[in-house]
DNA sequence: CATGATTAATTCGCT
DNA sequence: ATTAATCATG
């Protein structure tokens, strides 16, 4: 067999001579089944790589006889942007994908066998939800009880362990027929007869509309391999070699699609003969399987991940060979005992040591904060020096959490400190109102049998069709054994209807004709039916008309989406409607985030399940308390302890030089503060690799005073210390040394100057706000894509950039000039609010520019001046220190004392 | 049918 | 605290 003249040919040595010996086997092994154990930031991608160039220019494999598999579009395209500066740009036309979209790609081309129309819809979560409730409601179950939420998480998991719903049903409710109207449950607390009842029903509409969830992408495909001979044969001729990345991550129908597509267990054609060896190794018999995986970063157990996939690797696949990668490139020693020392307080779990050649480097740095308020200060506040001291760039530090509802006192301090961040994660572009409402109309269009995206937008915008108008259609669609699009269809022969509904009714009936003809017009014209149906739906024309401000930028994502749909056409030469559909509703939110290497200028905050993968120079691990991480529902449990701690493992990995880990002793959530105890995974790391900047906040201490009777007063409100800036002073500032012995969190009060405490007991919600991060400037578009290439851009990059990024990230200020600047550094901040999904710039949310600047500039002090400070009244400046815009001012209060002032934030006047 | 008021929920989230 | 969803009312 002939190799690919397209593939450019590597040498051996070119593939393996700068890998380690681990590496270097693991990209040349020859044999039916390899797994590799990757821990965290060994090589791994880079290992996945070369072997795919390995198989095509060593074993002689064409480009289309490997599948490569990956979790997120992210990871597939870096790998096929990886694969492509080595083996040329082939590597566009192989199948590098996620498991979700192979499955599209194999479905649209033979779904028809298991029933599936081309052009079928794919419901994300919440479309499925939708369905689950009218479901649900239709057979008068309480919605408050059974959950749409956790019936769909139930079907989940039967999905992903390939139960089918005529299997559970049998088993739990045999009585009903799916598609049979007014069924009567016998008992109302039988929960499994309302799962299997509601998946069968559930399913059986799906098919209706022509739809598949995206747990039904992948156990369709296992239908289908299963139920066509034909199409199974197709596949195991076509894909000779199998790899997976994130192996841990994988479900049970995932594992099952793999072994089919594989054909391990089909029985092998008649020319089989054992995998040979040289050029045609791999060429017979099953496709050889290479999975790679690490089961310490498993952390999705809670969505059906099963780690025994990877652990059973070796019995599951004959001859499976295992190689072990250990030697870690990305962190110091430091980060690495501290993640060793913490995974290893699993049990059951295969003993492995990363190791670095990197030495020890600095030790990690703890604080306990007293409250989020201030953890989140003094984060921003290492953040501002970091950078200012060190000229470590924004766009190499990272802020992690256990929960999105950790990010907003994070966000608030970053914003007070005028340090631009970007936030990845939280309400997706796709799934924002809007964008679904728009989505909608196309996916109804594309696919009139897709009811619940059709219902979905009777009424959006409003037009007068609620319930009532709903309910007549559905019955017109049931008589007739219809679908809702074929009622809405024929108003006309519905009888007794109201006028007005009537004539409702008629003219969207002529709207979603009229928009119907123009897509079968334009199909391959994305961009323009978007557009034709923003303008003909009304949906652009409400939101115009609307005063509300967010609804400015609720324009602009519809703007953007046709823009995206635009760009799709362009870059895709046989574009369909549908096709652009496929697309949107396969992104997902780590395809967001920004590409390795980029300097985007900003501090990245990110839940820790997000970061996996990444890695960060600095990275700061925050809110490590008992209850917020482990996350109190995981505490009891001990496996979803463990997984909690894979987490905490993933995050420490995150790390290449500095590793910061924070607490707050007090954290409010749900609007009740409560006293937090500090996480059992900060015990669990040595403490000679920590250096506590503080080991116990001040409360912490009060509460040990208290409860022996000795606490007196001496203890200002936190803010004011807050505001003087001890918290990002030179190193040590006060705390560290006097907590250094003794008990790790033991009551070590009286000890140390204690200006710390708050002066009520739980002052940080009550002080919190200053609420300049709400409703005004935040969400308001008017201003919206300033950013980034904006006016009055200013340099923040400072010189001798520790971390490279000498270019220093400029930014555009939303706010142009305003205030004096001396030395260029005072400027409007950036707050991205999430990343663009995919075009390149703009962000889908607004930006603002509020700044809470006091306008207040070092060069206008000097020493000697007299200023009023707003607690501690008239002082004298007798010290400045200009460090561009955190400048500090020491000012002399008398009777108060000395005090540091970060300049910008202190409540001062000048006289 | 739309609007303001009340109530309930509320980890993490690849596709 | 926040927000989404539901409920009562104009």
């Amino acid at each position: 067999m002939q190799q690919d003249p397209d593939v450019i040919a590597r040498t051996a040595e070119e593939l393996v001579g700068d890998l380690n010996p681990q590496q270097g086997e693991a990209v040349q092994y020859q044999g039916p089944a390899l797994l590799i154990g990757a821990g965290a930031g060994s090589g791994k991608t880079r290992v996945l790589t070369r072997r795919i160039a390995w198989i095509l220019s060593q074993f002689g494999a064409w480009p289309s006889q490997i599948l490569a598999i990956t979790f997120t579009n992210k990871a597939a395209a870096e790998m096929r942007e990886r694969l492509a500066t080595l083996i040329g740009p082939v590597a566009q036309r192989m199948w590098v994908s996620t498991f979700h979209s192979a499955c599209v790609r194999i479905l649209r081309r033979d779904g028809q066998s298991i029933g599936l129309k081309s052009g079928f819809s794919i419901y994300d979560s919440a479309d499925s939800e939708r369905l689950i409730k009218i479901i649900a409601t239709e057979f008068n179950l309480d919605v408050k009880r059974y959950t749409p939420r956790s019936i769909l998480g139930k079907i989940s998991d039967l999905k992903n362990n390939l139960t089918g719903w005529q299997e559970y049903l049998a088993a739990h409710a045999p009585d009903f027929t799916p598609g049979q109207r007014g069924y009567q449950f016998g008992h109302a607390g039988d929960l499994e007869a309302i799962h299997a009842v509601l998946y069968a029903e559930y399913e059986h509409r799906l098919g209706l509309a022509n739809a598949v969830d995206f747990d039904d992408l992948i156990g369709r495909t296992v239908e289908l391999l299963r139920k066509d001979p034909q199409v199974a044969d197709y596949y195991h001729h076509r894909f000779r070699y199998i790899l997976v990345d994130e192996y841990q991550d994988t479900n049970h129908a995932q594992y099952v699609l793999v072994r089919e597509l594989a054909g391990v267990d089909a029985r092998e054609s008649a020319d089989a003969t054992p995998g040979g060896n040289g050029r045609f190794a791999g060429k017979t018999g099953p496709a050889w399987i290479t999975v790679v995986g690490d089961s310490d970063q498993s952390i999705y157990a809670f969505r059906g991940a099963d780690i025994r996939n990877i652990q059973d690797f070796e019995q599951d696949f004959p001859n499976a060979k295992t190689i072990m990668l250990e030697q870690n490139y990305r962190s110091t020693q430091t980060i690495l005992d501290a993640a060793n020392a913490v995974i290893t307080n699993n049990e059951g779990r295969k003993p492995k040591k990363l190791w670095t050649a990197m030495g020890k480097g600095e030790p990690i740095v703890g604080y306990a904060a007293d409250n989020a308020q201030q953890e989140a200060a003094w984060v921003a506040g290492e953040i501002a020096r970091l950078h200012a001291e060190e000229g470590i760039a924004y766009s190499d530090m990272a802020i992690m959490y256990r929960a999105n509802a950790q990010s907003r006192s994070l966000e608030e301090a970053l914003i007070n400190g005028g340090e631009p961040y970007q936030l990845v994660g939280g309400t997706k572009f796709y799934e924002r109102r809007e964008v679904k409402d728009a989505l909608a109309y196309l996916q109804a269009l594309v696919n009139p049998d897709d009811d619940v995206n059709l219902r979905r937008i009777l009424n959006v915008p409003k037009r007068g069709l609620g319930d009532r108008a709903e309910g007549i259609l559905l019955n017109y669609a049931r008589e007739h054994g219809a679908s809702f699009f074929y009622a809405l269809m024929h108003v006309d022969e519905i009888q007794d209807m109201p006028t007005r509904t009537a004539n409702q009714l008629r003219a969207f009936r002529d709207l979603m004709a009229s928009l119907s003809q123009f897509t079968r017009a334009h199909d391959a014209k994305p961009s323009e039916v978007v557009a034709e149906v923003l303008d003909k739906s009304g949906l652009r024309a409400d939101l115009e008309k609307s005063v509300d401000p967010q609804d400015a930028s609720r324009l602009e994502n519809l703007s953007q989406l046709q823009s995206t749909a635009a760009e799709f056409e362009q870059k895709t030469p046989d574009a369909t409607l549908a096709g652009f559909l496929e697309t949107t509703a396969l992104v997902a939110d780590s395809d967001q985030l920004p590409d390795e290497g980029e300097d985007s200028g900003k501090v990245t905050l990110m839940t820790l399940h997000t970061a996996k993968g990444l890695e960060y120079p600095v990275v700061f691990l925050t809110g490590m308390e008992q209850g917020t991480f482990p996350h109190s529902r995981a505490m009891e449990d001990i496996s979803e302890l463990s997984e909690e701690r894979r987490l905490a493992y993933v995050g420490i990995t995150r790390a290449k030089r500095r590793l910061y880990v924070t607490r707050a002793a007090v954290r409010s959530q749900w609007g009740q503060a409560s006293d937090m105890m500090p996480s059992q995974f900060l015990d669990e790391i040595p403490d000679e690799l920590v250096d506590w900047k503080r080991r116990e906040a001040g409360v912490e201490r009060m509460r040990g005073a208290w409860g022996r009777d000795e606490f007196d007063d001496d203890f200002g409100g936190w803010d004011d210390d807050f505001s003087s800036g001890t918290t990002f002073g030179g190193s040590g500032s006060s705390y560290g040394s006097s907590y250094g012995s003794g008990s790790r969190y033991g009551s070590s009060y009286g000890s140390g100057s204690s200006s710390y405490g708050s002066g009520s007991r739980y002052g940080g919600s009550s002080r919190s706000g200053s609420g300049s991060y709400g409703g005004s400037s935040y969400g308001s578009g008017s201003s919206g894509r300033s950013y980034g290439s904006g006016s009055g851009s200013r340099s923040y990059g400072s010189s001798g950039s520790r971390y490279g990024s000498g270019s220093g990230s400029s930014y555009g200020s939303g706010r142009s000039g305003s205030g004096s600047s001396h030395g260029g550094t005072r400027g409007g901040k950036v707050t991205t609010r999430r990343v663009a999904p995919k075009s390149g710039g703009s962000s889908a949310q607004p930006v603002s520019s509020l700044d809470k600047d006091n306008q207040l500039n070092i060069a206008d002090f000097s020493i000697g001046d007299k200023v009023t400070h707003d607690k501690f009244g008239l002082g004298t400046v007798v010290d400045l220190q200009d460090k561009g815009r955190n400048s500090v001012i020491t000012v002399d209060f008398g009777s108060a004392g000395t005090k540091r002032l970060m300049l910008r934030v202190a409540p001062i006047e000048k006289l």
